[in-house]
DNA sequence: AAAATGACCAGATTGGTCTTTTGGTCATTA
DNA sequence: TAATGACCAAAAGACCAATCTGGTCATTTT
């Protein structure tokens, strides 16, 4: 010990206080003190606040890509994984205190910076289905499609089926938001007789 | 002439003014003025400013289910006809004041009457799609599914496509849209060797 | 000398007060 | 009897002093 991390300090303040305050309502000096530091240490380091908390985005990003491997499995089917990588952000996102934090303050207040950091996450995790689209269409596992589009479509369909449908229904399990993924993604509508 | 149906001219003052101004800023009196009626009047018709303007709401719903009606095709596909409808609720969203007027003060004001409103519509939207759904179900068009959860997911991808995407992307014009659609809910993603 | 700090400042935010506006009522009018 | 607009309580807004906050930098500490 003795020779301490003053970043790495500063950085783990600013994650707790940003999960158990939001953007808005954490103040640098309160970061400050959380981390044991002058204020003024703190940018020595980061330019602004909001570079900090960018900061702070992208490791939340990378723990989410995390989580989401620890649960692919290459020998599974297309279709399988993908289940498995959106419930388990849909689960990251309801368990962790700074992103119900962003989303609690994204739809209360709006805060810019917010929004957009949400935003950042949301592509990051397209980008990240990218990869396993563009693998699932070279193995001929599923037809030619842009990769972007589809993944995009998917994260949108299966954000509303898990968390719009229920403002108005009964939620939907686990499994049978699995089952109708595979009905109006994977097989289609269409009758093919 | 001489007789004068005040409700309507009530109503017709309303709608232009929520067009104009959208909810919160559409006052009674400018209302009245509008109608050049009293004050008073108005609530001999309308218990209140909320009663009013669901009114307004319902005959919005009447008109954009008529202009589906326009452009729907008995003869035509399954495919054809979601597609006709789907764009056409997105164009008369796009080119009707107070759709417009309404839509914005949901994003920049949240304010909750027009918030229920937007949703009320949406469920209407919903509604309908749901006959089309199921007439294709009984001719055997399509798979058996549940009309309901299928006509939500259709509204969703549908808005997804031609709204969230162009917020990072060049807009999907009205064809790629289709064939998307077709890609995605019609055929289905698996390849059927 | 280099790193850390907290007093300091301009601009933003907040909380409280006073003023205006507005939805809704009802006694009066036509 | 139907219509009205003056009227009222409550909500919204304007206003302002006091506080707070992001960011800087002269001073202190190591």
């Amino acid at each position: 010990m003795g020779i301490i991390d003053r970043k790495k300090l500063i950085h783990e303040a600013a994650a707790k206080s940003f999960s158990l305050y939001g953007y808005k309502a954490t103040t640098m000096e309160q970061v400050a003190k959380l981390a044991n530091v002058g204020k003024g240490t703190i940018y020595t380091f980061y330019k602004t606040k909001e570079e900090l908390f960018e900061e702070i985005i992208k490791t939340l990003i990378i723990d989410i890509k995390l989580a989401v491997e620890q649960v692919l499995d290459e020998s599974a089917t297309f279709h399988e994984n993908v289940n498995r990588a959106l419930y388990t952000v849909h689960e990251f996102r309801e368990s962790h205190q700074l992103t119900i934090k962003l989303i609690q303050e994204e739809r209360d207040m709006g805060t810019q910076t917010v929004v957009e950091a949400m935003q950042q996450v949301e592509q990051a995790i397209v980008q990240y289905m990218m990869g396993i689209i563009q693998k699932a269409i070279e193995t001929g596992e599923i037809k030619p499609c842009d990769p972007e589009i589809t993944a995009f479509v998917m994260l949108k369909m299966y954000f509303s089926l898990i968390i719009d449908w229920q403002r108005n229904h009964p939620p939907l399990g686990k499994e049978e938001i699995s089952k109708l993924f595979e009905l109006y993604l994977l097989k289609g509508l269409s009758q093919n007789d």
